[in-house]
DNA sequence: AAGGTTTTTTCTGTTGACAGATTATATGAG
DNA sequence: CTCATATAATCTGTCAACAGAAAAAACCTT
């Protein structure tokens, strides 16, 4: 017993559930169930409950208990107002500095001529946390990979129409990355900064539904 | 025994040290020294630990040991690109959006008007978390925060001259005030932007002194 | 039956002990 | 003395159990 990794484990199992909207906002968190569920101990449960909680995807009541945080609609404004700030400048360094070979691999994916098939959130997550990595900054790619999951969890609980948004979407992606590949660091910044201009726009008219946006 | 809040307060003692240059990088943090200079058991400083690694203030190898993170040439250039993104927004936000009065109340603490006085290298830190209060994003507030400690950890491994230097960015800080006063988003902005650059200029002829700067 | 009080349950915070892995030290052959 | 092997010490990861606090349930009084 006591192998190594359990708390990566917890962790990534809370988080999948969270972001897919499994566990909805106000869900309660219980350790003894997960102790069940995973068949490990508290102790690595804890240490990934807490990470979550610093990612502000669990909210932890001392003595109380644990729930899945809500999102209020402040929340998203200042969740898409971080985004157009730092993703048209990752973009920009993209463009200046990312490796052609790369960018012509992930366009090919994105694409559909590869057998690499992300679910359609995925897709979305995926490409804006690439362009993260092509900035050549952690701090910001940090940032970017947290904004990017609280993003997936508005989008599950705002029942986004899918098909058609998706489509879009992957037009705006696909416009990004031809920008890169062009080196033109101001058509990629305008071009991301389109794509969550739209995005955002999309969630005005549907995150009023206050059945799990809180003021 | 087993009273609430010992993980805050171990994780407060850690960083206060690294931040203050009492534990340099490469300093061994043993869970068993904690354990006798704290009087508390092992879980709450190991949860203390674990916040700190995801800080990146801390290093821990998997039966190995843990230790103060190292910092690279290129984390301080990281450091500086993010805040030289983020920083000039939130002044603008401020400039924007701040409550006069509490911004008045800010300049007298700036200019030694009040009995408050931190000291030197916390000024420059308080300044700078002020203005991401005001800019009513947690978002960015949590990355400037972030991005503060490492800064102030930077400047005490580099052994920045004290005097001119902390006066000259004294006058730096009151004109971002000034201009958030006078309601110049773009004033604030490139206020700031000039503090940040000549900052940054200052640690280019310093950390290369590579005791504690790795590449 | 209603309201306040007491008991029980449940949750997180904390504790000390054990397991696995890595490193340092000691030991012994050549 | 040198180097390979084996032993011991140390560190993090994990575990099960206890303590304190809050909420839920049972109970008693009126």
């Amino acid at each position: 017993m006591a192998e190594a990794g359990y708390k990566q484990k917890a962790y990534e199992y809370l988080k999948r559930q969270i972001v897919r909207g499994e566990l909805l906002p106000g869900a309660i968190i219980s350790e003894k169930e997960l102790i069940s569920e995973l068949g490990i101990s508290r102790t690595p449960i804890r240490e990934a409950i807490q990470r979550l909680a610093e990612e502000r995807l669990l909210l932890v009541m001392p003595s109380r208990g644990t729930i899945v945080s809500y999102i209020s609609v402040d929340d998203v404004r200042q969740i898409y107002e971080a985004r157009k700030l730092i993703e048209p400048y990752v973009a920009k360094q993209a463009a200046l500095h990312a490796d052609a070979e790369r960018i012509m691999e992930f366009r090919r994916i994105f694409d559909g001529q590869t057998d690499y098939h992300p679910q359609d959130n995925d897709w979305d997550c995926e490409f804006h946390m690439y362009l993260a990595e092509c900035s050549g900054n952690q701090f910001l790619r940090r940032q970017v990979e947290e904004l990017m999951t609280q993003s997936m969890r508005i989008r599950m609980l705002s029942n986004e129409k899918r098909s058609q948004s998706f489509e879009l979407a992957r037009k705006e992606h696909l416009a990004v990355i031809d920008a890169i590949l062009a080196q033109d660091p101001e058509a990629a910044s305008e071009a991301i900064l389109s794509h969550l201009l739209r995005s955002e726009e999309g969630y005005k008219e549907i995150y009023p539904n206050p059945v799990y946006f809180s003021l």
